[in-house]
DNA sequence: CAACTATACCTCGCATACCGAGGTATGAAA
DNA sequence: TTTCATACCTCGGTATGCGAGGTATAGTTG
């Protein structure tokens, strides 16, 4: 069925993934590396879900991809297409949203 | 098993209720009110989250909850036990590090 | 040359979270 | 008497995240 948008709870790791995506061409290896760094050790896919996710994103549009044979070693590249960029542009608001929600009810005191 | 930690994704229904409940004493009918409220319709917890979300904090032992007659309705008033407000740190800050992580990338230009 | 480490990909199956839809019952208002 | 707001509940589906495990190559080190 139509999978339906991400709700509450956020599908971060296919917004993250998206973002990086959107901006450059990347490989699976090197995403879960960039992820670390940039996000200061607070984020880390491992591989059971940044591949299967790398491969859903593919069938549903959202990213594509092309092999390529760098020192012996096999890589596939992938990149946002422009209606992966525009599902980004979605989540990125509906993230923002949410976050601020909860940043809402972590801060106020309720009494 | 023992219930393994929240990963990245968020678990913010139990971060929130949490929350609340560690503030003041309240009924699920009002929880999912001022959710909606503070969070400027941000968040909403479907009854289909919000009750077994109560039962398997309070079986958890993270909350505590009493039974009272108001008004002839019936109403189930929970509180946060002191379980209940350390899991709440632990979450406050786990949520804190992985949104902040999330900002970083979907703030930063990558180039 | 044997081991080991780093790179690079992959899949399977478990657990669990979240959600919508549906169900019950009361009191007040129309 | 019907409807609305209050107030609770459960069931079943789905997807999602995750760990563990598997393959293979290139380079390093003893």
């Amino acid at each position: 069925m139509s999978k339906r948008d991400p709700t509450l709870m956020s599908g971060v790791p296919e917004l993250v993934l998206l973002r990086l995506l959107a901006q450059r061409e990347m490989y699976g290896y090197d995403i879960a590396r960039a992820l670390k760094l940039l996000s200061h050790e607070a984020l880390s896919l491992g591989e059971g879900v940044l591949y299967p996710a790398l491969h859903a994103l593919e069938a549903r549009g959202l990213l594509r991809s092309r092999s390529r044979q760098v020192e012996g070693r096999m890589r596939i590249y992938y990149q946002a297409t422009p209606k992966g960029r525009r599902r980004l542009e979605r989540l990125a608001a509906n993230w923002r949203r949410m976050s601020e929600g909860v940043e809402r009810i972590l801060g106020a005191h309720h009494d």
